[in-house]
DNA sequence: GCAAAAGTGTTATGAGTACACCCATGG
DNA sequence: CCATGGGTGTACTCATAACACTTTTGC
């Protein structure tokens, strides 16, 4: 006779937060209890009985990092016996993001318990969060060529310059100034506002938008965003 | 305070076979047990304590189906409260590919309660398993386009028809041969075999073959597949 | 007037697309 | 010799890629 199944499980959420400039941060917590007590881990924990996993992401990064999220998609499922040291938890992983206003809310909870840091400063995370945060990662490099979640991760207004600098970031190369904006102009989900940024030196910026609701309109046609790795 | 969670853990597998010429299958149980009894659902059921989430897919198609698949991939997780009318049961569902060499394989057990339904010609599903076939023929489609996942359903030596055909049916479009012919073959991934098929009528086919250890050391530097959509 | 970042256009190259006829076989 | 599917090349078009100077501001 085989055992009552005996699993339990969780979601962990990979949260990143984007800065001017090649900034490119993750949501983590220190872990108050065992396994792993005191070490850096990926936000998450149970799902409950009446929730929906969506649900539970929300709750949780609610309650342990006081963050809310701009943006949120299913991830991947880890699931090896052995993940969790103890019990066995499967854990469905999401990848979300943050604009910044949000980004530097302090937890609700003790803030030093939770702490953005810099994706290319990571501590060692506990469990296999690191494999997760390697899944998130190329999700995000992935999905930033071929759909326009980049906007996510920066304010209603931006200054062209921040798009670039993101895609550069993420993407982790160089990429050409003009013909970047003439391929994100010639979506058409850009609108231009009346709006100019003068912050530090140079010339100042006009403000640009991203267009939520051309972009949806177009969507439903064969519209094809892309942004080619080189 | 929460009650204890209470939640099990399940595999479904969506897996794709194909015959020539248009038909694309996908391989159905006839439940058993309620709920749903005596419907039509995907393969899969609950994970074990030991088991990987993988290793429960296989175990759970080998001994509902008596099939091998020869590709398989995580698909996405199910996980809303009300997905199973007595448990809270969640699914991890997996997308499968088979050979034609299995694809005619009964079932260990009493065959007629497993079955390839043509695509087109589905029935009615179990439990949320319409969705998750909706979502696997997404995959399937999109992951075609920029992998190349379609060798798996055909034999190890292929006409290019075949190939030609597959794309037409799962893209569902039509693809211009000589052009289709001069992409695929220029990644190098291909193979022309000494063998001629001579079926049905018309001029006989060079044989080709997927080389597998060509499309692996190609993927090492920055090789990139890509079968445009229309 | 200098430093710093914003803004802008043209040309060259290569990939994609459209397109139609001959070939080898079986009956 | 006819029907069936296999096999092949070229020209056009459009998207991408490469590339550098001028503008506006703060100091």
């Amino acid at each position: 006779m085989k055992l009552k199944q005996d699993i339990k499980v969780a979601v962990d959420a990979v949260v990143f937060g984007y800065e001017s400039k090649g900034k490119l941060s993750v949501l983590l917590i220190k872990r108050g209890v065992e396994p792993y007590k005191d070490e850096w881990a990926l936000p998450g924990g149970l799902v409950l009985n009446e929730e929906s996993l969506e649900e539970a992401v929300f709750r949780e990064l609610k309650e342990e990092t006081g963050v809310k999220i701009d943006y949120l998609e299913q991830l991947y499922t880890f699931g090896t016996p052995k993940r969790d040291p103890r019990n066995r938890v499967i854990s469905v992983s999401y990848f979300g993001l943050v604009k910044p206003n949000y980004f530097n809310i302090k937890a609700d909870t003790d803030a030093a318990d939770v702490k953005w840091y810099r994706l290319k400063d990571m501590p060692k995370l506990a469990f296999d969060h690191q494999d997760i945060l390697k899944a998130a990662h190329q999700r995000l490099q992935s999905k930033l060529s071929y759909e326009p979640i980049g906007f996510n991760l920066l304010n209603d207004e931006f200054p062209f310059s921040d798009l670039e600098h993101l895609y550069m970031t993420i993407l982790e190369q160089d990429i050409d100034r003009r013909n970047f904006r003439k391929k994100m102009l010639s979506f058409g989900i850009i609108e231009e506002t009346e709006k100019i940024e003068r912050i530090g030196s140079g010339r100042p910026a006009k403000l640009f938008r991203f267009n939520t609701k051309k972009f949806n309109e177009l969507s439903n046609s064969k519209f094809h965003f892309e942004i080619k790795l080189a």
